[in-house]
DNA sequence: ATAATGAAAAATGTATACAAAAAATATAAT
DNA sequence: ATTATATTTTTTGTATACATTTTTCATTAT
């Protein structure tokens, strides 16, 4: 497992201070690397929303707040549809059954927040890839990367997940049959109303 | 002048070489540091997609194309819009004066690519800033640096910059004048047409 | 000639040591 | 007591040296 793979988990399971800056030397000494390293997973990190500058120098883990998920949600809403759109046709049957062998790992118990979220991207990225649209892709990837911060609410205390799941498997059904208008709508509402329970959920907590 | 945007300048004026990875020990000869801030800049770089990983070790600069300039304008048209309408009652006519200064400097002559991308942008900032949407605000702002390579042809052989500059000052005075669908229309109108311009312009070219 | 294998090289990744900058603490002045 | 300033300490930034990985190129077998 890489550095940076590490600090996300302990990020994902309240590991690690929120809001107080991590120090280079703690990390290194925590994880028996040198510096450099760490230097090289916190940029990383911040690139992708996991850290946030704090003054002049550090970083801090950001606290989790309804704003950013409710933003998260909507640039999803607007972009996946789009991209499922490009890559409907494209979608093979093989394909799918990847995408089904994601959700059943999902349904399986004992797993890390990490991992659910690497599947749960797993699941998405077979229908997103084959638009063959790279650009577009990548922003996506990463807006789900920065949603998944928001999985240890989703998986915990909503208990959203059965649901969820449930969604997922309708929607390669929908693929399965060509009905692509239906499915593009059933991923729009589908990301719309989990961003909803989710920042109901947030709102009501803080 | 940061290391990092010695880089992203010369990547703007082609002074580095595209599609050949770039290599560690040639840059930070170049720049005259060791190949610390070298990789520190390089990684910013990559996240930032002025660079793409290239087989298991090295960064190349992305040939241009017309599929991404497609994206970006694509998302930009979808995200924007919204980012101006939840702003657009938080405007203040010191915003629209900061933003016409911009647009003044713009016009300029003896500026260079960089500093183009950056008036060009201060100008967006002053409309986004304000709808106090720091999640959506920052995927916007990144959109636009991606975007920002392709400045070279939108300010080169294009000749855009006229035509650009006049629906910038026209989408000030709606704002003044507190026309709201009509500036959204217009924000949308402009980034797709750009887009499309520019698009065809590319196709033209390869 | 071509493909496969292995040795040499070149390139990246990491550790340690030092320099510069920022933050914290103590000291002095009002 | 409070603010301002100086000093110490802490923290980050960078250079150099070494380790590991990847690539390249030569050698050999088919």
């Amino acid at each position: 497992m890489q550095l940076y793979q590490k600090i996300k988990d302990d990020i994902l399971n309240n590991r690690l201070p929120v809001g107080r800056p991590l120090r280079q030397v703690e990390l290194s000494e925590r994880y028996q690397v040198s510096r450099i390293p760490v230097r090289d997973a916190l940029q990383k990190l911040k690139a992708e929303g996991w850290l946030v500058s704090h003054g002049k120098a550090g970083h801090i883990i950001p606290d989790l707040n309804w704003q950013e998920a409710e933003d998260l949600c909507l640039m999803r809403a607007d972009l996946e549809p789009r991209l499922l759109s490009y890559a409907f046709d494209s979608i093979t049957a093989e394909d799918v059954k990847q995408a089904r062998a994601a959700l059943a790992l999902l349904d399986k118990s004992g797993l890390s927040l990490l991992e659910k979220g690497e599947l749960n991207w797993a699941f998405h990225k077979v229908l997103y890839f084959p638009a063959n649209r790279p650009t577009l892709y990548k922003v996506v990837r990463s807006l789900n990367q920065q949603a998944s911060r928001y999985l240890g609410f989703q998986y915990g205390p909503m208990n959203y997940q059965d649901h969820s799941q449930q969604e997922h498997f309708e929607l390669l059904n929908l693929i399965e049959s060509g009905e692509k208008s239906t499915a593009l709508l059933l991923l729009s509402q589908h990301i719309k109303d989990a961003g909803q329970l989710l920042v109901a959920h947030l709102k009501s907590t803080n």
